[in-house]
DNA sequence: AATGAATGAGCGTTCATTCAT
DNA sequence: AATGAATGAACGCTCATTCAT
């Protein structure tokens, strides 16, 4: 019986390397111009093998942005639980994407790419893809944040509650984004990546603030 | 030589027929999936025609990509030179971000796509794109007026004026992508894209106050 | 303007060109085992070539079946109108279909395996065979020389003319292929293909004889 | 030895298995679209055991037209031996044959299909499957009964026996194609399958009368 | 200048076959 | 003996690009 279990454990690692070699291809020269024979090269297997596991290149695709998208969610599952009040909370999440967009650029890439995903006139699969990452995305555990924050009376009511936090998360792709595509001119300025950060935190909640 | 100058005209009119053809084409399928076949039929020319005006089909989406940022910053020419406090002149230019995503949706994904380009590390042409949409990105009025408004003493001068300047047009295209990718749950919450944007407004410009 | 019919009259010939070559590999190897890099060498063009003329591989099939449907038809047409009686004009289109089958044995092949075509589970494109075949099978005229001679009295009339048409043709499909098979056979029996051409006529228009 | 004859003969029953399995998955596919995985699937087999059985897929091929030939052929063994005269036989025979086919379509499809394999010039194996079918073919006993026939003076001498034969086999398969293509017509025009084969009886048994 | 026929490299996918376990 | 994971050579089809006219 141990076989049979390690059998299915080797097949979910075969599955994770190919998703893994995936994800590198992918991000690096974007989904329609990676080929399966990269991805193939990449994984060090053959084309052929890419098919006993995923039953198209689109499925490929799809699962690497789950496993994406479940990385980013995990890494935040702790917050919502803290002994915190709802701004430290959103302070916590932020820096907890800022460190997830520092670990794993790749990745943090890939989830602002999808998130304005229906901004590409993209073909098949758009409607598969934007409920992968409407799940994972973060987005609802901002939602609950706010709603405690207007609970707590820290938060503005007047504005919805999921307006804001959508605002927020928003806002958080726009400076990781900010950061991680104008890091000449930040450079330039004299000023650190931790420096925008924080006044932009400083920023937008002063807006929401009640 | 007015032979010449004419022959020159003609030359520039057809490549203008052809970027907006183009153009169409690029925006409604997306630039992967659009075949130089459909570009010479909507431009009702053949093939081998458009290769007489453009080296590739890269250079000839870089062409439409300039072409649609200065669009954008041609309806923006008129602001800087207004006579308002630099206040004004943001709500202004936000405003005809606005109106321009209102009258050209599909230009405006392509300049937001763009902006967010370099996410991906896109195979062959990143650079010259960059190059491009730096060139055309209204961010360069966008600093001038804020740079302006440390000057009139309105807006903080802790801060770099072009950090906030960039800071303010990521921001922007944050909610214009917000309004133009999440109008059905704008519409759940019943608030309208102009609630939306007046609010964004009165946050930001919030922040940035001396 | 003669441009114009020109280019026409190249386009055709060149259509024709790549059914021509089409066919020998059709008939040499079969349909499924036929690639269109075979055709397209047989044809001295490149692969992309074949779709400027032919939308798939299954279109190219089509076209080949098709002209030798028509081709065989074609070299039957004179028949009919003959001034003979039913059973003259029976005979003289046996002739006409052995003379067929010997000058074009492959194509003959082709019509015998079209005509058992149903036998096969053929995928997709059979009922768009198959009337591409009934359109132009040569039954359509057995079947009016049969009600000639049921006019004519010289043909039993207690059989529907229909079905001792399609019977004769199957017949007559079954020596040619009884020939063009068994050639070994014939020879060890000390016979030529004349004589077993002409016991058939003999045996089986005296079958219908009224 | 007892054990090397049973394992002996278990090989035999998986032979018999796969034989079995690949039979339904041909006849119901086709050769060519069915995959070696379909015949795993239908055999319950792995498909590497297929391979422990039969050197290739054409191996299994012959295989599978091997037992179907010998199949039809068993189902008349019994008839040469009857105490009837050779017409008597002849008819038992068709009418053995019209319950095959009527019993197995798919099988009967296949020897038919078999029969005019020759046609095309196929690939690989076509010398192999000639001597399958040839070997297995019933028509060595109808041979036989026409000698018995031209003995008993009730066939005509004229002709040799063998040429008989081989006409009666393929105009007896030509009339089965016939009921099994073209069962609409029949249909339309009112008759029975049995209708039309008890003409075909009458038809060409009266053409070989001496 | 303009055409459009021709090219050929390349793509996603399939599947007969092999081989380590 | 049996497995099933892995392979890799094809396949049908597409399309950016070239070039003779």
């Amino acid at each position: 019986m141990g076989v049979a279990e390690r059998k299915e454990r080797e097949k979910q690692k075969r599955k994770e390397l190919i998703i893994r070699a995936a994800e590198k291809v992918f991000f690096s020269q974007g989904f329609e111009r990676s080929t399966m024979d990269d991805i193939a090269e990449e994984a060090e297997l053959s084309k052929g093998t890419l098919y006993l596991y995923f039953k198209s290149k689109e499925d490929l695709h799809i699962s690497v942005v789950h496993k994406v998208g479940s990385r980013l969610k995990a890494s935040m599952m702790g917050i919502e639980n803290l002994d915190e009040d709802a701004f430290e909370k959103l302070v916590s999440m932020g820096r907890a994407t800022i460190e997830f967009a520092n670990k794993f650029p790749d990745q943090m890439k890939s989830i602002m790419l999808l998130e304005s995903f229906e901004l590409q006139q993209t073909s098949y699969s758009t409607s598969q893809l934007k409920d992968v990452i409407f799940k994972d995305s973060p987005v609802g555990i901002v939602i609950r944040i706010v709603e405690q924050g207007v609970k707590e009376k820290l938060i503005r009511a007047d504005i919805p509650a999921p307006l804001i936090a959508h605002t927020l998360w928003m806002q958080m792709l726009s400076v990781v984004r900010f950061v991680s595509t104008k890091s000449t001119l930040i450079k330039m300025l004299e000023l650190t990546p931790v420096q925008v950060y924080e006044s932009h935190f400083e920023l937008v909640l002063n807006g929401i603030r009640s």
